[in-house]
DNA sequence: GGGTTTTAATTGACTGGTCAATCAACTCAT
DNA sequence: ATGAGTTGATTGACCAGTCAATTAAAACCC
């Protein structure tokens, strides 16, 4: 039946009460034991599936970040076209689910876990190999490589920016002025790289 | 003969030995002890002076920033034309002793700390919009004055995102090869927004 | 200038509170 | 009855902030 475990729940429900909690907060001060109220359990319980509050957090960042590339999947599969995976990256950037404030700012306090925790610099190393390599892949059929792999730094520079810096602001989370800047900047890059596609057009 | 009361020494002291160990660290969590025994004196003494924890910090946060506008305004005093001066502040950002490794740290866990904090929000949005404004008051000499809001707004976001990545890398700061990038991007941005100096030139 | 009072600087010791982590005990399904 | 699931209570460490007491410096007075 496949039904999932009690132990499998528990751990669930714990990450995402961890998310809950740290988006909400702000920050990584946090305790265990108000992420085990939301969830419903004790703080006990808490370190009894995860050992430690470093783990739990941990999964908590592991969960977020998997859930984004989970998406970038997604809609890489649905894309065909260098431009059209560009863009597709960036949607899930921007993406409902994870432009929310809670997650954005759940985002920012791991940078900062970053500093000091090597397990969230190792993940967040991961996800940005991956943001670049997804970027430079497709920025390659359009401009020299040279080109592709600074305007792929750029990008992932520009959504960071973004990002922090909706963290900051006060109000809702605009998506859709948020994704806009980054398809604008990278649109004059583009434009400026000067394309490559005559030149692939005279030599095919 | 001005000498600085002995108040305004430990204060000073105090002041740096927080961003140094904020920077060190990489995070808030630093204890009032380690602060104070790092400028030599009391953990009491911390307190006698800057009355909280909260408020030493913000104290800290304060400087880094009126360190970072003294020397825009210096920058800007000696640029002349908007795209000098568009330079300026950029070079601003990327200075050796804004850009340093410790800095940067201190920058992104004060980012974390306007989450919780008002007095820390505050302070950092006069720094945004101050950004934004400095940007915006050269950009529209250069292109329509909707194009420039929206390259500001980029520009600034990417400086952001820059900074963000620094702190999470692990090498020195690789000042020149970040303000590259953000030069780089910003001339594309404006080659592709459309120089206004010919409608002008038409136009006087 | 020497002596005296005020004021500033400085600290060690203490307090109250918080919290991660542990553990022994209890529940309950199988 | 075995073992997974679960918790309340406890421990040990840490730390911001306070206070009374000590020393150093200034200000005042004759």
């Amino acid at each position: 039946m496949a039904r999932p475990s009690v132990q499998h729940l528990r751990r669930a429900a714990l990450i995402e009460a961890a998310i809950t909690e740290i988006g909400s907060t702000g920050s990584l001060d946090v305790t265990v034991s108000q992420v085990a109220k939301r969830a419903n359990v004790s703080s006990a319980l808490a370190h009894h599936y995860f050992g430690s509050k470093e783990q739990l957090f941990l999964a908590a960042m592991r969960e977020i970040l998997t859930r984004y590339r989970r998406d970038v999947i997604a809609r890489l599969a649905r894309a065909v076209g260098p431009l059209a995976r560009l863009n597709a990256i960036i949607d899930a950037s921007f993406d409902e689910q994870q432009y929310a404030r809670e997650v954005v700012a759940a985002w920012l306090a791991f940078y900062v876990k970053a500093q000091t925790s090597d397990g969230a610099a190792r993940l967040l190393r991961v996800y940005m190999a991956r943001l670049h390599s997804n970027l430079l892949a497709s920025l390659k059929r359009l401009v020299d490589p040279a080109e592709a792999n600074r305007i792929a730094e750029e990008v992932a520079a520009l959504i960071d920016g973004v990002y922090i810096r909706q963290a900051l602001g006060p109000g809702r989370a605009d998506r859709m002025r948020s994704k806009a800047m980054v398809e604008h900047s990278l649109a004059s890059l583009l434009a400026s790289a000067g394309r490559k596609d005559e030149v692939r057009h005279v030599a095919s």
